[in-house]
DNA sequence: GGTAAGGTTCGC
DNA sequence: CGAACCTTACCA
């Protein structure tokens, strides 16, 4: 760290204060003395870290503002103990960018710029990371001509390896045989290597040059929304672009025009993709098409991983940046374009501290730094469509599949007529039976939320509960196990029911693990394999699954949610979605869209290639206006009732929502606060505040929960309304001590109301 | 959120 | 009577 320039001049100077936001959840800023000798103004010191005393603590903050004055009585203002950057940390865009999300989410900024960084910079680290100790060839190594090492293979490898790259680390030697280190000590010997401590940088794929030139098809569509795309790239202002393409369409193809674009341009492109989307097939088709540095940023990185990843991208040195939700954070000082992928995706939506929305965020992100964004999905959030339909966003339509294959053939099979035995009906057994003959691929998806068997007591009529939430225990059969989703209690199977000694025990509904089993029954021949939480648990499980399931290896595929986000299963003819009725009428306003947007996806993930695939899906509400859609995949027609009725009821998008909710262990406490907080408030124009009611689920892991929805005409209302809210908690001294009997939080745009 | 100070309960 | 536990106030 270089140290402060010191001030030439001695002349007493005003005494100068930075208002610093520090990682606490608190709604303020702090004042401290800026030591005199650091001389730089006030607008360079803005957007710096600074380590300053906090209680008894040290902490990291941000600078947020420089005054001559401040209102903190003297004896209780402490000077900046260290400066640790050179310059802002973020850059102007996502500084701005990180007001507006803690303005719009309600968030205290401290929190939100702690959120905004790496673990590592968290610390009292400097900005960059630390150097690692790499080789480079000297200037006689780089002359030296290559014969003279024949008798030394590993050496060769090492110097042809160099040559073709700047600096090369330990990491990057793993792969050879592990004599390359008295290799590397031989060649340092002879002067051709020499040691250097270097910053690790992006390795760089640059056979991918080659792959590019070869071409891609585009069909019409594609290459009409590539075009536009294009254009908007290189006009360089913001616009966004919503690309409804169904599944199957080629919409990568089209950001990958889009991202040439963005190189050929000089800026960075981003692009978000779900959690689950991150994959590694996805990452080789980036490095495959594209020759420049790629920083990946996902949340299975290490602290080191994620610090360079992030400096990288915050240096310049990364073209493309490849992320999940918190890579919209991140500083891309020449960003260009932005993509979200799958932007209907729930996993976009924060789900606890800052609930920020990254799409939202994202587009909010791109208007600053007036660049295009392009959101693709088959099933566009109703948000989105909407915007769509008025004009705020254009509507780019791939409605063909990419390549000859028809989009799936989808039948109801109504569980009404043809009772389901084990979950299986006859129509969806016969046809299983009919795809083994003729050596075709199955899957058999099971809605999460109907994933729970659980343990039922013949004799009293009761299943078995978990005592810390008001949840049943599901069934392991696997590990012999009940276990809660809620809280992960796990315990052995007891042998009688606790309730009444019976020994009467049954299994109760169909999880993957026993569906599993009756499709064994039924298929003794076939081979099965089970993709959910509990078989992918450790790392690179559902990685090696996936693959044995595009390899064509599994007849029939049992499996959970894990399934149904952008695989492509080439041998994949038969899709049976095993209950779609958990969705349906439940309390929670976007289940239909979830529903619909599931069971599209399911369904896309048949019949990739030349044959038309076939989904079957079993409900015991066949006349359920949402089957409709599915059956014709119809999204379009699905969006448009869907929107008919969230206006009447006043839902998003035409309506806007927050959750206030609150936790406690004292039964009824969290309720109290609730309560006690809608009592407190006048009555703003165009906002509803409903009743404080127990969440759906009212005790979690030894929790009691409570919410109280906030429904509200405009968002300037919904603001103000909540921003009332706020100071009350803060400053009304009753609801004070109650607050701080209780866990609360408030969530903006809340993905589901429970 | 974290910490320390003040208050309350519990255990030998 | 002190350790352990909880509640509360404050942080510049």
């Amino acid at each position: 760290m270089p140290t402060p320039p010191i001030q030439s001049e001695t002349t007493a100077t005003q005494a100068r204060y930075a208002a610093v936001a520090v990682p606490v959840p608190l709604r303020q800023v702090f004042d401290f003395i800026i030591p005199a000798h650091v001389a730089l103004d006030d607008e360079a010191l803005v957007g710096r870290r600074v380590l300053v005393p906090f209680g008894p603590r040290k902490l990291v903050g941000i600078i947020t503002q420089c005054n001559d004055s401040t209102n903190v009585s003297a004896g209780r203002l402490k000077p900046i103990i260290e400066l640790l950057d050179d310059e802002a940390i973020f850059d102007a865009t996502l500084w701005q960018t990180l007001a507006w999300v803690s303005r719009y989410y309600i968030a205290p900024i401290g929190e939100v710029f702690e959120m905004a960084l790496p673990t590592l910079l968290r610390k009292a680290n400097g900005p960059a990371p630390s150097t690692t100790k790499h080789w480079i060839l000297t200037e006689e190594g780089r002359v030296k001509p290559i014969e003279e090492l024949d008798r030394a293979p590993v050496q060769l490898a090492i110097i042809k390896k160099l040559i073709r790259s700047l600096a090369l680390s330990a990491d990057d030697f793993a792969e050879m045989n592990s004599g390359w280190r008295s290799a590397i000590k031989a060649l340092t010997e002879k002067g051709w290597v020499q040691e250097e401590n270097v910053e690790p940088r992006l390795t760089t794929n640059d056979q991918a040059q080659l792959v590019k030139q070869s071409g891609f098809e585009l069909n019409q569509q594609q290459q009409a929304a590539a075009t536009h795309l294009v254009s908007r790239v290189q006009a360089k202002t913001f616009s966004v672009s919503l690309l409804l393409g169904v599944t199957g369409s080629g919409k990568t193809e089209v950001y990958f025009a889009a991202i040439q674009a963005s190189l050929e341009a000089n800026t960075q492109a981003l692009v978000l993709v779900p959690e689950i989307g991150l994959t590694p097939q996805l990452l080789e088709r980036f490095q495959a098409r594209f020759s420049v540095p790629i920083a990946v940023m996902h949340s299975n990185l290490s602290d080191k991983e994620r610090h360079l990843a992030w400096w990288h991208t915050k240096t310049g040195e990364a073209r493309i940046i490849i992320g999940t939700r918190s890579a919209v954070l991140s500083s891309i000082p020449e960003l260009g374009l932005i993509v979200v992928d799958e932007e209907h995706d729930t996993s976009f939506k924060q789900q606890d501290g800052v609930r920020y929305h990254a799409r939202d965020t994202a587009i909010y992100r791109a208007k600053l730094a007036q660049v295009p964004i392009v959101l693709g999905s088959a099933t566009p959030a109703l948000e989105s469509y909407y915007n769509a339909l008025h004009g705020r966003y254009t509507l780019l339509e791939l409605p063909n599949r990419a390549s000859a294959a028809l989009l799936p053939n989808v039948q109801l099979v109504d569980l009404e007529q043809q009772a389901a035995a084990e979950g299986l009906s006859p129509a969806l057994s016969a046809q299983l039976r009919e795809a083994l003959e003729s050596s075709e691929q199955s899957m058999l998806f099971i809605n999460r939320r109907g994933f729970a068997p659980a343990m039922y007591c013949t004799d009293c009529k009761s299943t078995l509960r978990c005592h810390r939430c008001d949840a049943h225990l599901t069934v392991h059969r696997s590990h012999n196990r009940l276990r809660c989703h809620h809280c992960g209690y796990d315990t052995r199977i007891p042998q009688a029911c606790p309730g009444c000694q019976s020994k009467e025990l049954k299994d109760l509904g169909e999880g993957t693990q026993r569906v599993e089993t009756t499709v064994q029954a039924l298929l003794p021949s076939a081979t099965i394999l089970r993709i959910d939480r509990d078989s992918t648990r450790n790392k690179g499980q559902l990685e090696a699954h996936l693959d044995e399931v595009k390899s064509g290896h599994a007849d029939v595929v049992v499996g959970t949610q894990l399934l149904t986000k952008g695989h492509d299963f080439d041998h994949l003819s038969l899709v049976g979605v095993l209950d779609a009725d958990q969705g349906l009428y439940s309390s929670d306003f976007r289940s239909t869209e979830n529903l619909f947007q599931q069971l599209v996806q399911v369904a896309g993930r048949a019949g990739r290639r030349d044959k038309q695939g076939r989904v079957l899906v079993q409900t015991r509400f066949t006349d359920h206006p949402l089957f409709e859609f599915v059956v014709t995949q119809d999204y379009q027609g699905f969006a448009n009732a869907e929107l008919e009725m969230r206006q009447q009821l006043g839902l998003p998008p035409f309506g806007y929502l927050a959750m206030f909710r609150a936790e406690s262990t004292h039964d009824a406490r969290a309720m109290q606060f609730l309560r006690a907080l809608k009592t407190q408030l006048p009555v703003f124009d165009g906002v509803r505040v409903m009743d404080a009611v127990a969440a759906p689920m009212a005790k979690r892991a030894g929790r009691y929960r409570a919410q109280l929805l906030i429904q509200a005409q405009s968002r300037g209302a919904l603001h103000t309304c909540l921003m009332s809210f706020i100071e009350r908690l803060e400053r009304h001294e009753g609801m004070r001590k109650l607050a701080g009997s209780v866990r609360w939080s408030l969530d903006v745009d809340p993905q589901d109301l429970y």
